[in-house]
DNA sequence: TTGTTATATTGCAATATTGCGATATTGTTT
DNA sequence: AAACAATATCGCAATATTGCAATATAACAA
């Protein structure tokens, strides 16, 4: 099918779950670590740091912006990419806690 | 191509996108959370938490034992899932890593 | 041995993802 | 206006993912 289904988990899970598949991708990785580190950046910048085609590095800068991690905006003629600070500690906040939770004892 | 590019990345970064891209799926979270509350799960059990058929479940216990989050071993004629702790750890911290950075003033 | 239980694997169909070249689009410059 | 720059979108091909039914496998029970 390719189609995950969605009935039978919480929002809260599908929420997680669509934020983590999103940095599922070294590209997307790069590029939100480049951003962290600068600050601020514009977009063809990233054609010098990642082994990809503009169009290509286009279409996951779509994804990181689809789930809120980046925002964009225009200037001039060109964009500028930022990370989304808030939904950047919304995201901590959500993946920390499952992360924060403890294994326990090693059970087998 | 459907096919990620690797060269040109850290291997932190494969890494990272690994484990986020399994973390990617409600159905995963949910097994993962599912094992860190209860600290102890037979594979069965799942069929009465997720909304999916038992070969799919184990095709998502397969993924998360692919890269460590997860480990087994044979019960009798059942499986003994877990957490891999001491795995669980290096990926709170790798992940933290990259959460924890700081996103900075808002810029645009 | 035969049946039962628990899990894994196979085979398939449907959809998703990734990547790039070509082409829009939009603002800027000359 | 015409050329240029920066980014987005389209169209395509190749591969990946998801899900299930059917089947295999392995341990246990009667």
């Amino acid at each position: 099918m390719g189609l995950t289904k969605t009935e039978g988990y919480t929002q809260a899970q599908i929420e997680l779950a669509a934020v983590a598949k999103v940095l599922g991708h070294p590209a997307r990785i790069a590029i939100v670590q480049h951003l962290l580190e600068i600050d601020a950046c514009i977009g063809n910048d990233l054609m010098e740091v990642l082994p990809l085609s503009q169009p290509t590095i286009s279409r996951h800068l779509a994804e990181l912006k689809k789930v809120g991690i980046i925002q964009g905006t225009i200037e001039g003629s060109s964009m500028n990419y930022c990370i989304n600070a808030p939904r950047w500690l919304e995201i901590r906040q959500m993946l920390g806690g499952l992360l924060g939770k403890e294994p326990g004892e090693q059970c087998c």
